[in-house]
Parts: structure tokens; sequence; C-alpha cells
DNA sequence: GACTACCTAGAGTATATACTCTAATAATAC
DNA sequence: GTATTATTAGAGTATATACTCTAGGTAGTC
């Protein structure tokens, strides 16, 4: 593999374990036993290495959400959808622990950012009006429409954040794929209310199968250690 | 006013409007014209400062979610939570963008506002219930509560880091309560299916009042220049 | 073999940042 | 008034971090 995709791997996953932040240039360059100048040869800066990361995280969200028009939605498209988007925000999930700052450093990211929400938002809406074509759900009116999606783009995006500082020990290690997935148990439970009699009960059947195993929110009890 | 207390209210408004990352000791004390041995004398480190600053909010909120048992809860009482929720919020809006790093950073305030998350739920879900009972809300068993009380914290914690994202420029310059508080309209969309006839019309109205004015979602029509 | 383009090492630097240390000054107690 | 305690100034430090610079190696081509 060439050095700078090994470093663009590297940064990836030391940016996932440890958080941007915690991820110096120089201890990018250690882990892949390379000099700083080597780095600093395939890289001019430490933005433009999040940036790139972030432009793989949009082209494979992007991916994930371009959705079909010519055939109805099914339940396992929705379930495709949920899967994937989770899977995305696991791969990249430093990405979004210290997104306002990286805004900040890098107005291409922010701009970037912003229109890859915007498509992400739009998509969310798209699910929602096709599972309403295919009697999944009831349909509702546009402006509603736009605000439950924005709250299951609100729900989703904080999901992680929520697990972690939920957790006792410390945030970064013990957190699995598993437990983020459980996040779409937050999301179908905003659709509850929404499904047709048709549809209920076989969505809550789906729904149970993320929902938390480890009780999340009654954080008073800790594990007995004996 | 104390010395003490300056460091305490100096230091919120510069995270508050820089973000604690960009804010150190040494601005802090050139802001208030002292030294900085001053400030250390005053406070051990930098995480002291910013854990004093975390006991004002808690204390602020939990006297805010003091959910009162003994009557019954009213449209109006509703409206302060979240009114209520949204001003501590701003208040201290420094917190939520960097919750991640600090909680990483002092287990005290890991642990702290783990448990500070518990009681919010607990009061959210206190609420939903007591709207059960004053009719306002349609009952719902415990485990959809729960869920959907999560479901709120989440948009309620989230909303204000979705603002600074979906904003063109610098994060911290141009977000006003104003822009904050239509993070109500998103909590009150979580709640429009479960509303009973009684009381439907009465919450869409107030629901409207905090109806964003400016097109969030739709970013890609840039301010006209000429 | 020599030219070129690419790649790499590693010491080094400018700057920032959290924090310390000493000494001096103000406030208070007796 | 004097002893003590609380407060303050301000220079200074250890460490970290993003990044630079120079020199040299390697691979392919003719």
């Amino acid at each position: 593999m060439k050095t700078r995709d090994k470093i663009l791997l590297a940064s990836l996953e030391l940016f996932n374990e440890q958080g941007e932040r915690n991820v110096t240039t120089n201890h990018i360059a250690a882990n892949l036993a390379i000099s700083p100048g080597n780095l600093y040869y395939h890289f001019r800066n430490k933005s433009d290495i999040i940036y790139e990361i972030f432009q793989e995280y949009e082209k494979l969200v992007d991916f994930y959400l371009d959705i079909p028009e010519n055939r109805p939605m099914t339940l396992a498209d929705m379930t495709f959808y949920l899967e994937s988007v989770f899977d995305g925000l696991w791969s990249y999930r430093f990405f979004h622990r210290d997104l306002e700052y990286l805004l900040d450093r890098d107005p291409r990211l922010r701009k970037d950012y912003r229109e890859f929400t915007n498509r992400c938002l739009a998509s969310i809406s798209l699910i929602f009006e096709k599972l309403a074509d295919s009697g999944i759900i009831e349909p509702q009116p546009e402006s509603l429409r736009a605000a439950m999606s924005l709250n299951v783009w609100l729900v989703i995006t904080n999901w992680m954040a929520f697990l972690k500082t939920a957790h006792a020990e410390q945030a970064s290690a013990c957190l699995t794929l598993r437990e983020l997935k459980q996040g779409i148990y937050q999301v179908l439970t905003l659709e509850i209310p929404y499904l047709t009699p048709a549809y209920r009960e076989q969505v809550l059947e789906l729904r149970e199968k993320y929902r938390p195993t480890m009780p999340e929110q009654e954080g008073e009890q800790e594990a007995p250690v004996n």
C-alpha cells in the first residue's frame, strides 16, 4: 500500500480510537514508523488529512443513501439504510465527536458538511415519502415530514455521543458497533406512531432486535464487582 | 465581586463565545487583567474551573426540572420546562460542544454528568407521565415513554450543534437564543402524534410560535449579496 | 551511467499552553 | 503595632505540537 493511503488509514484509526484532538501528526507518523517529514511530504497539514477522510465518509454515505426512484420501498430497504448509516457513523466515528471544532478550523469542511447534512435530510425525507407510498407509514404533509426527518437526523448523529457520555468508563475504549446500532431502536421509536396497521407489528418486531440489552438509562446500578 | 467569582464568570463567557478548547487560562487571566499566578491561586487547574461551572449548570437545570408531584401538569408548565431547559443550554452552551473531551479529561465530571443525564431523563419521563395524567397526551407504556424521553433528550442536546453546523459562517458568532429555542419546535414535533384531540390544536399553535423563521434546512440558497 | 521524479529520514523550530515559584502587597486578627 | 493570612504580580518553565528544511536514497528511463 502507498504511504499516502497508509497515512489516511492510520489517521482514521487513531482518530477513531483516541479522538482527533488527542492525535498529533507526530503520533500518526510514529504509528506508521515513518518520519514527520515523510508525512508532510504527502499532506500539507493535518486539516488536509481530515478533509480527505471526510470526503471518503461523505462518498460512503452518499452511496448508501442513493434512493432508487423507480421501485417501491420495502422494509428491507429501510433496514438497509439504517444499518448502513450506522455502519458509516461507526467507521468514521471520530468525525462527529469533534465536529464543531473541525468545522471552525476548515471552511471547506464547513461548507461541504453543510451540504452533506442537507443531502442526508433530503434522503431521510424521501425515505419517509416512499415508505408512505408503500403503505408502511401513514402519509404526512411535507412540513411535518421535514421536521420529522430533522429529528431522525438529530437522533442518529447524537446517539453515539450519548452512548459515550452514558458510559461510566472512558469513552473511547468501550463502545461497540453493536451498541451503536441500538440507535436504530431509537430511530424506529420515532416511527411507531406513524406506522400503518398493516406493518405495525412487523416494524415493532424489527425494532425489538435492536433493543438495548444493557440498561442504558438506569445508570445508578454499577456492575457488581464481586 | 470576588476575584474567584470573576474568574468563573469570565471563563464561562469566554468558553461560550470561543469554545473551551480555544480559551487558555492565560486568556482568562488577561481578559480579567489579572496575572496567571492569581488565577492559579484561586483554582488548582483549568479542570477545576470547568467542573465548578458544570456544577452551577447542573444546579440550575435541577432547579428548573423539579416537577411538583402534588398538582396536575398544565400546558403552561410544559412550556416553562422547555423554555427553561433551552435557557440553561444557552447559558452554558460551551459545555455540550466539547462534552466528550471534557468528560475524558475529568472523571468527576464524567460521573456527575452521567447522573445528571439520568436525572434529566427521569424528569422528562415524569413530565410525559403527568401530561398523560392531565389528558394532554395519550398515556403510553413505560418502556415507550423511556425511549421517547431519550429521543427528546437527544434532540434537545443536539439541537445547538446542528444549528452551528448548519450555519454557513463560523459557529460561535452568529447564534441567538431565539434560534436556539426553535429547538422547541423540534421537541413538540415529537409529541404531535401522542396529543389528545382535546389539546391537539392548542399544542400545534404553541409549536407554531417556535417555527424556524429562516429556512434552516434549505441551505443551498445563499443570501444574495447584491 | 546519468538524469529525473518521487519518496524518506530526522533533526530542528516557532509557538502555544498549562502551570509554578518567589516575592511583594493588602487585609485581618490580636 | 505586629503577626498572620489571604491575595496578587509577573517572570519563568516544561512540555507539546504543527510544521520546516536539508540532505539523501530509490526507481525508472534513456
